[in-house]
RNA sequence: CGGGCCGUGGCGCAGCUUGGUUAGCGCGUCUGACUGGGGGUCAGAAGGUCGCCGGUUCAAAUCCGGCCGGCCCGACCA
């Protein structure tokens, strides 16, 4: 490819929507063009480190077994309505009317299409186990589109879709999946961990989320300082602190704390740390109170409250629910409940004893509250929220928050969909059985923005050679001086020859543009052909990882290019 | 959706507070000259319904209202 013939804007100026560094080194470095908010021109750049990531993908799904079919993005609502999730999804869901008036949808994945299909198709367990995927565009009208790239309304995602007999076939194809992804994200170089996360508006049980580490990244995760232990945040179980023992229990007894209505002015007015205090906070789970006791210095984590008491909804206390139960905001504690509310307490709760915690009237409190002479505990649950700092439940090694952006994740479905769509197959014994299925998604438009935040320095992007859109680039430093152009073409034409993916940058600009151009776009190997270099019988190189420079002879240059590549990330 | 910031030639910005002649600057673009290994210099030129609609006023980029669009912070997801 040659430049002079190509489209590749790039930006000298940063663009001032564009905060964080993948977004603007791929609008910059010419990758992407912003049409609407989340939305996206693909640029030839772009498009090409795109590709590479399909291909990558690809490649590892076949080799997986995976089959490539393609489904529609416009969709009948109707079989969204049947399991559920036309409602479900909500707003985020991007819905239009036909002409005729019937409900239709752009799909934000295909879950409902592909069981229809091989419902229809596959009715036999001699047809099974089948792993179908594609790579499509998805849309799904977020809240809030942002980062560029990392979070569109449009986006192109791998969906891949097992189905098996039974369970343990389920399982068996999941694993296959997970080793896939592993290979997936090791040729995209990425840095990344796994971990279990929560299963989100897909449904199912058991599933994966493979996260890039980011700065910017909206997913965080928790890991050990000694490596043993991974989790998503809102999972994670910190190791519960250890019993202190206080001795003789004290007396429960009523103090005065006029407006004191928060742990902080509690602990202040008391002088106790807010540990020492019992937080009870109050939800409503289907019409039921539930009190949720933790330790006046944590707050509760509601994902896990919701899993939990699942399939059950959960939702704070609002005014109305204060009011109408009697409770009063602030001074709620746990002795105060009947034994109509269900009372759980985080495990953190064991290591405690003569708490402070409300009287369950205004401007009051008690000490020395202790379970079970004042109050009752129904269950210990893991409830908290975890913090930085907290201890590892493996180790006890100090847990740590990373933040990453979620770029495959990979579900146990069982019968979620074929349950509800009906979708069967005639087992060996005659029994009609719903199929057991997985669903694996890998976000390739996101992989490539996950790649730019790892991968980019003061001088723009350096995306490791196999997602780069070229992986040399030939640049004629004095476009005008005939012998350089016919030493760039002799070099760009051998390196052409022996297969390298290579692009001249033979335009009419200067050398310095040209440099600036080329660290910007991020081509792993530079090789600088100039008057200067020219007349002296050699060439320059550059690794753009590293900075390393290095000159070889002309004759030699693209040889030298190849073995700089191979040593290129 | 709640909170904050912002819409001025292709891009990045100033001007708006305190309304008043032809709306400026840098980059980019075009022409010419000089230059030629890290976004070069000089001379000239083109390019703007100041997001849209309405209001106030003798007069609106500037003040007021509404709407649209974009970005950032919070609850969902690849």
């Amino acid at each position: 490819m040659r430049l002079s013939a190509f489209f590749a804007p790039t930006l000298r100026e940063d663009p001032a929507e564009a905060e964080v560094p993948s977004h603007r080194l791929l609008l910059r470095a010419g990758f992407v063009r912003p049409v609407a908010a989340g939305v996206y021109t693909t640029l030839p750049l772009g498009l090409r480190s795109m590709r590479k990531i399909e291909r990558i993908v690809r490649e590892e799904m076949e080799a997986s077994g995976a089959i490539e079919l393609r489904m529609p993005i416009l969709l009948p609502a109707d079989p969204w309505k049947a399991t559920g999730r036309y409602e479900l999804y909500g707003e985020t869901l991007f819905r239009l009317t036909d002409r005729h008036e019937r409900d239709m949808l752009l799909g934000p994945t295909q879950e409902e299409v592909v069981t229809e299909i091989v419902a229809a198709e596959l009715p036999s367990y001699r047809d099974l186990p089948i792993n179908l995927y594609q790579v499509e565009w998805k849309y799904r009208d977020e809240f809030r589109p942002r980062f560029g790239l990392l979070r569109g309304r449009e986006f192109l995602m791998k969906d891949a879709y097992t189905f098996d007999r039974d369970e343990e076939g389920m399982r068996r194809s999941y694993d296959a999946m997970l080793r896939a992804y592993h290979r997936i994200f090791d040729r995209c170089a990425l840095s990344y961990v796994v971990v279990e996360a929560e299963p989100g508006q897909i449904g199912g049980d058991v599933n994966h989320e493979f996260m890039a580490r980011a700065e910017v990244g909206e997913d965080l995760f928790v890991e050990c300082a000694n490596g043993d232990y991974l989790a998503d945040r809102k999972a994670a179980t910190p190791m519960p602190p250890e019993h202190v023992d206080v001795g003789e229990p004290h007396p429960l007894e009523r103090v005065h704390t006029p407006n004191a209505a928060t742990i902080n002015a509690v602990s202040a007015l008391l002088g106790l740390p807010a540990e020492r205090m019992l937080k009870t906070m109050l939800y409503d789970a289907g019409g039921r109170t539930v009190a949720v006791l933790v330790p006046g210095d944590r707050e509760v984590e509601e994902a896990k409250l919701e899993r939990v008491l699942f399939p059950t909804p959960v939702r704070p206390f609002d005014e109305d629910d204060f009011r109408v139960r009697g409770f009063v905001r602030g001074y709620v504690g746990p002795q105060g409940l009947d034994g109509e509310a269900t009372v759980l307490a985080d495990h953190s709760v064991r290591g405690g004893a003569d708490w402070v915690t409300g009287a369950n009237e205004a401007d009051h409190h008690v000490t020395g509250a202790n379970t079970p002479r004042d109050f009752r505990i129904d269950r210990y649950e893991d409830l908290v929220a975890l913090r930085d700092g907290d201890r590892c439940p493996v180790d006890g090694g100090q847990l740590r928050i990373g933040r990453s952006i979620v770029v495959g994740h990979i579900y146990q479905l069982g019968t979620r969909y074929s349950g509800p769509l009906g979708a069967t197959f005639v087992d060996e014994d005659g029994t009609n059985r719903p199929y057991q299925m997985g669903s694996h998604g890998i976000g390739i438009s996101r992989i490539l923005a996950a790649a730019a935040e790892q991968f980019h320095d003061d001088q723009g992007l350096r995306l490791p050679k196999a997602l780069a859109p070229f992986e040399v680039v030939v640049i004629s430093a004095n476009a005008d001086d005939d012998r350089v152009a016919a030493e760039t073409e002799r070099i760009y034409g051998e390196l052409s020859s022996r297969g390298v993916d290579v692009v001249v940058d033979d335009r009419g600009e200067r050398a310095g543009v040209k440099f600036a151009d080329a660290d910007l776009v991020g081509y792993p190997v530079h090789i600088v052909v100039g008057s200067r270099g020219v007349a002296a019988g050699t060439a320059d190189l550059k690794l753009r990882a590293s900075g390393d420079r290095s000159q070889a002879s002309l004759t030699d240059a693209a040889e030298a290019a190849v073995a700089l590549l191979s040593s290129a990330p």
